[in-house]
DNA sequence: CGGGGGTTTGACGAACGTCAATCGGGGTGG
DNA sequence: CCACCCCGATTGACGTTCGTCAAACCCCCG
C-alpha cells in the first residue's frame, strides 16, 4: 500500500510546498523551517485509490501531503459516497478532526499521493521555541474547519452550476497558495464523478453543470486540468471569496506545474 | 445583549450539563470537576434572537452553554441562511472552530441562553494535574468536527424526508447525553424555517416533509418539543448511526424537562 | 483493430422551490 | 372576557431543478 523512499537526494524540494503553507499561516523561525525541511527523508509514495487513511482505523501518526491529490471520503451502505474535501500538497491528514483517535472519514488518493511524517513537527510545537510551529498549526486546523463550512454552504444552498465554480475557485485558491495554480488554470486529476461524489450531485447532472459553464465561456475543461476563464463571473454566481488569511496570494506568476505522466495512471501498477 | 447574573444560589446546578457532557468524553478527577462546577458564578443570559458570537468577530473567551438551544449560522448576501448545526446545553462556544482567533459562524440564541465562562477550564487543561479536562476538550472538538462531517453527509446524500429524520435523531442523542430528552420525547425550540435553513430545504418542503413524517406515524409534533414514535424506523431511512464514543447512552429514563414559561416568547422582553 | 473506462446525450419522472392564499393559536388591547 | 392581530404553520398550483436509465460516443491504450 505505502512504499518507503530510500531515496534521499532532492528530499528538501520535496517538503517545499509544506514549508511554503506553514509560513502562510505563521511566521517561521530558521529552527522551524530546517525542522519541516528534514522531513523530507521520511517520504512514502501512495498509489492512486489507495487509502491514506481509513475511516474508523486509529490514527498512528500524522502526514504531510507533499504532492499528489487526495480526497477525504465516507461510504454509505448502500454504496454512494459522499467526498468531504480534497487533500492538498501542504495539507495534513490526520491532524484535527482526528488527532490521537479515530479517523472520522477515509482519505483516498486521487493520484499517486506522496507524503512525509508529520510527528516530528507536531511534537515540536509543543515547545517553547517552537511558538511558530504552533501556531502555524492551530490556523491550519482553522483553516481545516473553515473548509467544511463552505462545504456545507455550498451542498445547502447552491445550486448545482453555482456549487461545481464555488469548487473550483477554492480549489484554484489553495493552489496557489503552494504555487501549483497560476491565475486562472490548474491540475484536476479526477474523475467526474468523483466530482459529483464531492458537489452532491449525480455525474450526469454534474457533466451538465460543466457543460452549461464552458458554454457561457466560464470555464475550459482538458483532460486532467481546468481553465478559468472569467475568474470574477464565477465568484460572482457562486458567492465565492477565499477564506480569510493572508489576503490575495495568487500571484500573477504563469508557471502551472502539471502533473507528469506516471500521475495520470488511475490504477496502482501492481 | 448579555446580562450578568448577580445571583449566586444554585450556581453549581446551572454547570451541571456541562460537567456532564466532559464526563462522558474523558474520565475526570474531582478537582476537574470542581473547576468546572466553580463556574457557576460567570453566568451569562443572552435572549432569543441575540448573537452570542459574531461571525467575523475576535473571539474573547470560550464559553459553555448550560440551558438553551442556539444555532451556528451565517448569512449570504441574497439574504439567506445557513445553519451549520445547533449548540445545546454542555456545548461549547468559541472553541474548536475558532479559538483564539476570527469566528467563523455567528452563534445566534434560539431560545434564551445561560452561558459560564470557560476559560479557566481551557487554561487548567494545559497543566498537567488536569490531564483528563485535556482529553475531555479535545474530544469535544473531535465530536464537533463528527456533527459537521455527518451534516455533509445529511446535504449532499440524504432526501429531504431523510435529512430530517437524521437531524431529529442526532439532536435527541445529543440531548440525551446531557439528560435533556427521553427515548422519545424531546424539545425542539425552534421555528420550521429555522430548521428548513439547517437541513438546506425551503420552509414549505420541509413543512411538508415534516408531515410525511407525521402521516406515517414516525414523529408527533407539538408545539416546541417533538416525539419520535419510532426511532429505529427513522434511522433505518437516513442511515443514522449515533456519533462514536460511549454507545446508549440513552437512558430509559422518561423524565424530559420541558422549556420553562419565559422560554417559549421568540422575543427579548427588552 | 478491439476494448474499456470515462464522457456526453436524450427522454422521462421524481424531488424540490416559489408564489400566494388560508388557517390557527396564542398574545394583546379594549 | 372578547375581538383583533400577528406570526408561524399549512395548503394548492405550478414551474424548475435534479436524478435515473440507457444508449451513444470518444479517447487512450493494449
Amino acid at each position: 500500500m505505502a512504499i518507503r523512499h530510500s531515496e534521499l537526494h532532492a528530499a528538501s524540494s520535496l517538503t517545499e510546498p509544506v514549508v511554503t503553507r506553514l509560513k502562510l499561516n505563521a511566521p517561521l523561525s530558521e529552527r522551524d523551517i530546517g525542522l519541516v525541511r528534514g522531513l523530507g527523508q521520511t517520504a512514502e509514495t501512495h498509489w492512486t485509490g489507495g487509502e491514506i487513511l481509513s475511516e474508523g482505523q486509529v490514527v498512528r501518526r500524522p502526514l504531510y501531503i507533499v504532492s499528489g491529490w487526495a480526497c477525504l471520503r465516507r461510504d454509505l451502505p448502500d454504496g454512494r459516497r459522499q467526498i468531504f474535501g480534497f487533500v492538498l500538497p501542504g495539507d495534513s491528514v490526520g491532524v484535527g478532526v482526528a488527532r490521537r483517535s479515530i479517523a472520522l472519514t477515509s482519505t483516498v488518493a486521487l493520484t499517486t499521493v506522496k507524503t512525509i511524517d508529520a510527528t516530528t513537527v507536531h511534537e515540536a510545537a509543543g515547545l517553547p521555541e517552537h511558538r511558530g510551529l504552533a501556531s502555524a498549526l492551530q490556523a491550519a486546523a482553522v483553516l481545516e474547519s473553515a473548509l467544511l463550512l463552505d462545504h456545507i454552504v455550498r451542498l445547502g444552498r447552491l445550486t448545482a452550476v453555482a456549487r461545481v465554480a464555488h469548487l473550483l475557485l477554492e480549489l484554484r485558491h489553495r493552489l496557489a497558495c503552494v504555487g501549483l495554480a497560476s491565475a486562472h488554470r490548474m491540475p484536476l486529476p479526477m474523475t467526474q464523478e468523483t466530482l459529483a461524489e464531492c458537489v452532491g450531485l449525480s455525474s450526469v447532472h454534474l457533466n451538465r453543470s460543466l457543460q452549461q459553464l464552458r458554454r457561457e465561456n466560464l470555464i475550459e475543461l482538458k483532460s486532467g486540468s481546468v481553465n478559468l476563464l472569467q475568474p470574477d463571473v464565477l465568484a460572482a454566481i457562486s458567492d465565492f471569496e477565499p477564506t480569510v488569511l493572508p489576503k490575495s496570494v495568487i500571484s500573477p506568476m504563469e508557471t502551472a506545474p502539471m502533473r507528469r505522466r506516471e500521475d495520470r495512471s488511475f490504477m496502482p501498477p501492481s
